[in-house]
Formats: structure tokens, sequence, C-alpha cells
RNA sequence: GGGCGGUUAGCUCAGUUGGCUAGAGCGCUACGUUGACAUCGUAGAGGUCACAGGUUCAAGUCCUGUACCGCCCA
């Protein structure tokens, strides 16, 4: 074995066995319980970063802990077709070549988009395969494979012919750039400086003689942060408890340059604080004024169009971008006399979430979902316990956000996902249906011109009928056309259909596609084959556990729960694990275009990646983002290489001989019956009793964190035990065991195995690849075991109830006394080598010292070391003396003694004593402690009380001779 | 405006259902290559658990309030 762990030369080559024996394989057992997780599906956008790791790793060890423990597991991996994200992400490549989508056209476009997907799905594969994921890659899923097709439609359908999908023309969030509808959890609000500029719109009352309005030469100013959308307004909104405004309600305003007049309207929602009191209402474009306007009858004007840019109803702006025409709105008003002034203002801006492109609101034909329906259900899953999350405030979140849910915006104007599985008729509905084409092709071309800049090609616009009587093909209409059809009559189906259900032909399909959530809200049962029932969806669904990040709780896992119990009538899961957010060492959220990402794969090819799994587990708790640094990673390979050394070690120890660890494991069964005759372990020395009986406890330990999903925690424990228990006391002391010639004490090699065994099972999951090589390296030098692998050996439960606590206590003296040894050495500055001579006054201890005294002869460096029973055995002039529960250790100074220095090291440990003492006897003479604690406890307090009173007493004689 | 968190050692964070002297990693100080490991070892320093009340025999932990910081939803 390599002097240091080189997770290099290991990790690819222990995956491949894994894969290549088929471990990763769900397979059903109708006897057993199945443990399932379906994976979350990265986006196919690109490449995996920490959070994928994260989820990898935490979904990784519920998995491998199962399999341990013999449960038939699945892991069903999968990929996201990400439709918005994705369709971005190709726009992008192909703009580096100067195309845009709309050069290719929306066919073309789709395969270059297929590319992409081939492209990185074994990218995306191989980066789970690096981290270690044991999921069962046969089963890998895409979204856009026909089973989620099929399971999409069969769902749209559902909802559609039980009235719960429905088209409206609504306010929705436009994303200008995408060029689609967004839903509202789709929007994320950015603080953005911006501008508060006060606008005097005049008060106008009748007409003038020549039937223009007459102005008053009052004026009302409005403060807004989007001039621009005055264009849009239909009135001015005041509080009506405003004394100063109240008059006005009733009476109208003129907007200036476009000289429409509008009236002013009362309406509690204004907040008499902000800007003037008074507000400009554009119910077209704000969602609060849409409100405002609904409530007192405003008319909706919509002043652009789909990219922004301003329409027809914007006189003389028209056709100009939404940010030119404020500039050039801005400078109008002003030289007019009607801008008031400007203030800097921080405003919210709303963005899109892909591209970060400040949203349009703006009135659209849609499609929804109805979402209260759904959600009464999914509410009392949660409520009554059947869906319970990790760590469990986000419980409270869920019903939060699900008790004032509001409909979903499901239809994507985009060229990439599940195309909506509704029709029209062209023949019945052919004066309904509006077409847009483009010029060329309407004007008799084969297909659109390329090269069209970025921009969709100029399109001219008609219904359907009309451009066949301009002698247009339906075929062409269908390939080259976009239509919206909301007055249509709408023909869902599963399947493609060929006709309507009255018999009309030449159908067009719904242009939208859905949003991409909505095909992984079915993913927990999509993937299992469902809308066919069959097996493996009834042995694997309800599956286990969903992980995922606490970011998409709502974007997700809430749909999901709505969408299982919808479908089928049952809860997707039962736990919900959510892990946090990770974050770079200064706290900021990774992000690739910001360049504060770390790449996952380069940090295993640094650090390992079972240090990267190690360190993402214990770093931080459920739920808690985490901050990774290079510093933490670097505890992760150093605990990676200790176990590599601690191993390697053990192995040497071994040699070429065999060790049985058969007996030890029969001794120490997980069920007291199991484990009869206990002479195997008496007849151990204290040190062996010691490490069995905590590794047993860790093993206890380690199971119930477990099911509790506390793996950071359990991951910690191993550690520490591995670390302070094994490898600084365990170990060190089996070296002087293997060293002595006399062989007086029983080998310690049985023991050394079998707990290393143990600690090897208990951080498999945590640390896969390293744990699997150690433990078949190990299995080369032992017999007892019959398990063929460590990834399917079993999870150690601990024996039940198996706690050596003479052992521990003693352990824990002899511990102590080489730490106060060790402590006078330091502080005498005895060179680290030299041996000197010391006593241990061990009282009832004194059997144990003396059996063990080579150890500490050589961990303290003490020679020639006397163990006595009483004082009166150890030396008392010019010597250090550190008098702890149970034993003394005296250590003689001769030439390097100083009295003073004595006295107050003794002082020192009397103060501490005292002040102990006296809490523990301000509790024990406590009536209410008396009569309320639990008899443990009070117990605990006696026997502390007890100890540090001879101790005490031990403490005060030394210092009394001293003087 | 509504909801959810956080505040514990110089830094980053753990701390289960209240119960020994509140822990870890990193950093810091001193020493050290004795045949697993310098990706190491030994010894050590370092904390009014944000603040103020309350409940309790007992509070970092439960309750109320305050301050500051953060996230989510409107």
């Amino acid at each position: 074995m390599a002097k240091a762990y080189e997770p290099q030369t290991t990790e690819q080559r222990v995956y491949h066995f894994w894969e290549s024996r088929g471990y990763f394989k769900g397979v059903r057992n109708p006897d057993k319980k199945p443990f399932s997780i379906v994976m979350p599906p990265p986006n196919i956008t690109g490449e995996l970063h920490l959070g994928h790791a994260m989820m990898d790793t935490v979904e990784d060890i519920l998995i491998r802990w199962h399999r341990m423990q013999g449960d038939p597991t699945l892991w069903l991996p999968g990929i996201d077709h990400a439709g918005i994200a994705t369709q971005t992400a190709v726009e992008k490549m192909l703009a580096k070549e100067g195309i845009s989508r709309h050069d290719l056209g929306r066919d073309e476009f789709e395969q270059k988009v297929w590319e992409w997907v081939r492209r990185f799905r074994p990218i995306i594969s191989d980066q789970h395969r690096r981290l270690g994921a044991s999921a069962d890659w046969a089963r890998e899923t895409f979204t856009l494979d026909d089973g989620p097709q099929s399971a999409v439609r069969t769902v749209f359908k559902k909802m559609f012919d039980d009235g719960l999908i429905y088209r409206g023309e609504r306010l929705i969030n436009w994303c200008p750039r995408c060029l689609s509808a967004l839903s509202d959890l789709e929007v994320e609000h950015d603080e953005a400086q911006g501008s508060l500029w006060y606008l005097h719109y005049p008060v106008v009352d009748g007409t003038d003689a020549n039937g223009k309005p007459r102005e008053t030469g009052e004026s009302v100013i409005v403060a807004t942060t989007r001039p621009e959308t005055y264009l849009g307004d239909t009135g001015v909104a005041v509080n009506p408890k405003d004394d100063r405004y109240k008059a006005l309600i009733g009476r109208s305003v003129m907007l200036p340059v476009i000289q429409r007049v509008i009236p002013v309207v009362g309406d509690d929602a204004v907040e008499m604080e902000f800007g003037t009191g008074a507000v400009k209402v554009t119910p077209g474009h704000d969602p609060t004024d849409f409100e405002i306007g609904q409530r007192n009858g405003l008319p909706i004007i919509n002043i652009m169009n789909e990219d922004a840019s301003i329409n027809e109803n914007g006189g003389p702006y028209a056709g100009m971008d939404r940010y030119d025409a404020r500039a050039k709105i801005v400078r109008d008003l002003e030289e007019l006399g009607y801008l008031e002034k400007m203030e800097p203002y921080v405003l919210q801006a709303s963005v899109c979430y892909r591209c970060r492109t400040v949203i349009e609101p703006l009135m659209s034909w849609q499609w929804f979902v109805n979402q209260r329906t759904l959600a009464e259900p999914a509410i009392d899953a949660v409520k009554d316990g059947r869906v319970s999350f990790v760590p469990e405030r986000f419980e409270r979140m869920y019903l939060n956000w699900m008790e004032n849910i509001r409909d979903w915006c499901i239809s994507r104007q985009l060229w990439w996902g599940h195309r909506i599985p509704v029709w029209y008729s062209a023949d019945e509905d052919g004066d309904r249906i509006m077409v847009k084409l483009p010029q060329d092709v309407a004007d008799g071309a084969d297909k659109p011109a390329t090269g069209t800049e970025g921009k969709p090609p100029p399109t001219i616009a008609a219904t359907y009928n009309e451009f066949r009587a301009r002698g247009v093909s339906h075929e062409t209409i269908a390939r080259h056309g976009t239509w919206s059809a909301h007055e249509a009559t709408a023909i869902c189906s599963i399947e493609t259909p060929t006709q309507s259900p009255t018999g009309g032909g030449n159908l067009l399909q719904e242009t939208d596609v859905l949003d991409t959530w909505f095909s992984s809200g079915l993913w927990p049962f999509s993937t299992l084959g469902w809308p066919q029932e069959n097996e493996e969806l009834s042995y694997w669904y309800p599956t286990s556990v969903m992980e995922t990040g606490y970011d998409i709780i709502y974007l997700w896992v809430a749909r999901m729960i709505m969408l299982g119990l919808y479908c089928r009538g049952e809860i997707p899961f039962s736990t919900v694990y959510l892990h946090g957010t990770v974050r770079n060492a200064e706290g900021k959220r990774m992000s690739k275009s910001l360049g504060t990402g770390i790449d996952p794969i380069e940090t295993i090819d640094k650090y390992g990646a079972d240090a990267l799994r190690y360190t993402l587990i214990t770093a931080g708790a459920a739920g808690n983002d985490l901050k990774l640094s290079d510093q933490k990673l670097e505890q992760g390979r150093n605990f990676a290489n200790k176990l590599w050394n601690a191993t390697r070690f053990v192995i040497s120890m071994i040699g070429d001989a065999k060790v049985d660890v058969a007996p030890l494991a029969v001794a120490l069964a997980e069920s007291k019956e199991q484990r009869p005759n206990s002479k195997l372990l008496n007849d151990l020395s204290i040190e062996d009793r010691w490490i069995l009986s905590r590794i047993e406890e860790l093993s206890r330990s380690a199971d119930v964190l477990m099911q509790k999903f506390d793996l950071g925690e359990a991951a910690r424990q191993a550690y520490d035990f591995a670390y302070n228990e094994f490898a600084d006391w365990y170990i060190e002391i089996a070296k002087v065991r293997a060293r002595d010639e006399n062989a007086s004490s029983p080998s310690p090699l049985p023991v050394l195995a079998y707990v290393l065994d143990r600690t090897l099972r208990l951080l498999h999951p945590t640390m896969p690849f390293l744990t699997e090589e150690l433990w078949q390296n190990l299995q080369r030098a032992i017999t007892g075991f019959d398990d063929e692998a460590l990834i399917v050996a079993t999870f150690p439960k601990g024996a039940s109830g198996y706690t050596d606590t003479l052992a521990e206590k003693q352990m824990e003296l002899l511990i102590d006394v080489v730490r106060a040894i060790r402590n006078i050495r330091a502080e005498k500055k005895v060179e680290p080598g030299k041996y000197i001579e010391a006593y241990v006054i061990a009282g009832a201890a004194s059997a144990m010292f003396e059996a063990a005294k080579p150890y500490v002869e050589m961990l303290a460096r003490a020679r020639p070391l006397h163990i006595v029973a009483t004082t009166a055995d150890a030396p008392r002039e010019q010597v250090a003396t550190a008098v702890l529960e149970g034993a003394t250790a005296v250590v003689p100074l001769a030439g390097l003694f100083d009295t003073a220095v004595e006295r107050t090291r003794l002082q020192k440990q009397i103060a501490d004593a005292e002040a102990e003492l006296g809490r523990i006897e301000a509790k024990l003479t406590n009536e209410g402690f008396r009569s309320k604690a639990p008899e443990k406890v009070i117990a605990a307090e006696e026997e502390r009380l007890a100890g540090l009173k001879s101790r005490l007493e031990g403490l005060r004689v030394t210092l009394a001779e001293l003087a």
C-alpha cells in the first residue's frame, strides 16, 4: 500500500468494480420493504455544480446505508430537459456562431438542442460516477423520453377534463428576451438602483370650445419608477382617507403629450406615504395597478409588443424599445414642463430567473392550472404527517405558501419542451385561428429566409381561412406558422388526433410548450412507468425520500405532492430532506457567470471524492447553507489519509498471518440472545474491552442518527472515534503490545481488525471509495466474514445493551494518567524522547495499571514506572503531583523542582476542583433537584461528588506536605 | 406587509427529547521526524452561548420581547 492515500488511482477502479458487479441495480423483493429515491434530475444545460455534489452525497449516503441493511434499494437517476434554461443555453452557443434560433426555425433549432442533449448526457452521467453515486444507471430517464411524455399528456388531459386547466387572458410575467410567459416562481426580485420621477398630470374639467379637454390650471403629481408606462395609464388613484386629494376623486386628469383623459379614483391600497400619495394606474403593466383597475372599472391598455418595444398604443413612441422610450418620454415631459423632479431610488426589479432580463407584466392569453383544488389534499398530507420534512421548519414554509397559493401559468412560448396536447380544427375554427406567418412564406416561398439577425422574421397576421383563401396550403401554415386560437375549440387528447370529435380535419397543435416543472411534478411516478400500472411502480412507489435543495420547495416539491396526490391518490414520498445552498468561502452564491463557482470535478481531482463528500456532509447541518473552502476540504482529505494509514498499519501488523474475527463478531452479535457467552470478552485486556465497548456504542449511535437523517453527526462521530480513540490510543497501545517480545498479553490483532472493519462499515456511506478499497485490503488479511464487498456488507447496528462500564472507566483513568505525566513533562520542558521515572498511586486500579504498565511507560515516556498502592509508597519531596479521580501521578523532579511553581500548580487544581465541588453540592442540597430530577442524574452527581471529594483531599494533603 | 431562519472560541460551524467542567475543524503558542500517517504527533491558550425578561430543581437548548444580519413570499 502506498504511503499516502491516492484517490486518483483508487476511485475510478473501485467504481468500475461496483458497477460491473451490478450492485446498483434496484431489485424487487416482495418479502422486504423497499427503499427508493428518485433523483432530482439535473438540467441538461451543462455540467454538475456543487449543489449536485451535495445532492449526490446525501442521497448516496441514504441509499448505501439502506443497501447495507439488505433493503431492496432503488436510486433512479434522470435528466431534465429544462425548457427555458436549455433553450437559452443553446441560443447562447449558437450566438457565438452568429446564428439565432429564428434563423433556423423551430424544427431545425430543436435538432440543435437534441445534439446538445446527446453531448451533455454522458458528461453528466460521468460526473455522478466521479462523485460515487451508486444509482441504477440502466433506468436513467430523460424528461422528454416516451414515458414522461405519455405521463404529461395523460395528466394534462385529466386536468383538462376535470376543469382544472383553463385558458385565460391574464396579466402574466413576460420575459421580453425569452419571449415567453413565466410563472410567478420563475421571477426573481433583485434590488436595483433606479430613479423616481415625479410627473405633473394636469387636472381637466369638461371640454373647451374646440372640444378639447379644458385644463383647470391645477395638476396632480404622481411618482413613478417607470415613466414609460404612463402611455398605458387609465387612471390616477389616491387614498380616499387622504385629505390632500379627497376632493379630486371623480374628477379627471390628462396625460401629457398623448392627451388621454383619465379619471382620478379612490382606492384604499394607495399608500399615502409613498411618493406624493397619488399614483398613476397602469392596469396593463403592473399587477397592483391591475387590481386597482379591476376594483375601479378602469380599462386596460397594452402598450408593449412581445419584445418590450412600444406598440401602436404608444402614439409618438411606438416602435421604440422600452428604455429608449423612457429616456425620450422623460426628456419630452421635462421640456414641456411636466417633470417636477427626479430622485434616485432603490427599487425591486423583477427579473427572469434564467436570463436576468427585467420582466414585463403583460396581458396575455395563457394556460393555467387551478391550484386551490390541488393544494387542499397536499396541505392535509403534510398536516397529518403522511409527508414530513427534514428539517422540520420547512413544513411551516410549505404550508404558508400552499395556503396562499395562486394559479399556475403553465404555458411557455418556447420551442423546447412538452408541447401542449391540445389541437384546433382549422376546418371548423378557421376564422377564429389567428395565424402569424413569415412574410416570405406567405408570399409563396418554401421556407423563411435565414439571416434575421436574432429577431423573429417579419410576419404577417391573418386568420387561418384568410391565408387559405390566399392560396397558402395547410401544410405550409402548420409548418411555418404560429397561431393563437383562444377562441377556437380546444381538442385535448393523449394520442395525437387526426380529426376533431365532430369530424373536423386540418388539425393544428397548440404551439406553446409546458412549464418544465409540469413534467418535473410527475417525476416520482412518470419515471416508474406511470400511466401504465406495473409491478415496478407498485413496488417502489410511493418513494421513501425526496432529497433536494430548499430553494425549490415550492417550484418542485410542492408540485410533486399536489400532482402525486391528484394522479394516483397517493403521496409521492414520505420524507422530504432539504439541503442548503453550497456557497463559496466568502459566502457568495456560486455562479458560472460571476466566476464564483467551484467545479466539483476539479475539487475531486484535487482532494478526492470522499474528502468532498465528507466535507459537504459534515461542514453544516441539513437545510443550512454552507461555505465551502479549501481548508474544509483539507480536513476531509486529511481524514481520508489518516484512515488509509491506520489501515495500512493494521494490515502490516497482521503481516502474512490471517486473523479470525469471527469469534469477536459472534460475541458482539446485535441481540443479547445471540451472544450468551461473554467469556471471550471478559478474558480480553482492558483496552480491548474499552475499544470494543466504544465501537459498539458508536454503531448504536450511528444507527439512531441515520434513522433521524442526522447524517453529518453520524460522520462526525465516526471521525472522532477513528482519530481520538482508535488511532490515538488503541493503535498506540497495540504497537507496544505487538513489540512485547514476552507476549504476555493476548494478540491485539483480532480486536484491531474487528474495530477497523466496523469503522470502515460505518464510514462507507459517507466515504465509499476509500472504505471499499481499505476494506478489501483488510479482507485479505482476515477470515470470518463472508461479505463479498463492503458496498453490500452489513451496516453495524451495534451490540444492543453492550457497554463495558468498568473498562471505559479504567481506560479513561489510564488516559488521564498518561496525559498528566505528559503535561508535567511539557511544563518542565523535558526532552520529548527522554524517559523519566514516575509513580502511579493507583489504589483500587493497581491491578489494571500493573497490567497496562508497558503502555503507560511507552505512551508517557515514563520508565521506570512504579505502580504503588498508597501515597506512602511514593516519594513526596521534590515531586510534581497530579491528583486525578481514582489515581495520582507523581513525577520526581530532582533538579527541576521548584516549590513555588509546584504550589501554584496544586493550588490551581484545588481551586478548579473546589469550584466544581461547590456547583455539585449546591445541586445535591437543593430540595427541588432531589425530588424532581431523574434518579439517574442524581446518582451520577453523587458519584461525581464522591470522586471529587477524595481528589480534593489528596490535593490538599499534597499541598500541605509541600509547605 | 406576511412567513422562515441566524446571532456559540480569532475564523467557519456542530450542539439530538432541557441534565456532568459547552465541542470540532482551521488558525494561534510551545515542542517534536520514537518504524502507520508532517495530509502527522504531544502539550497548551482561547467562549458573560447577541441582549432583556420569564418557565423550571436545572436553560446554549423551552416561552415572550428587543437589536442586528439573512432568506423566501407578496
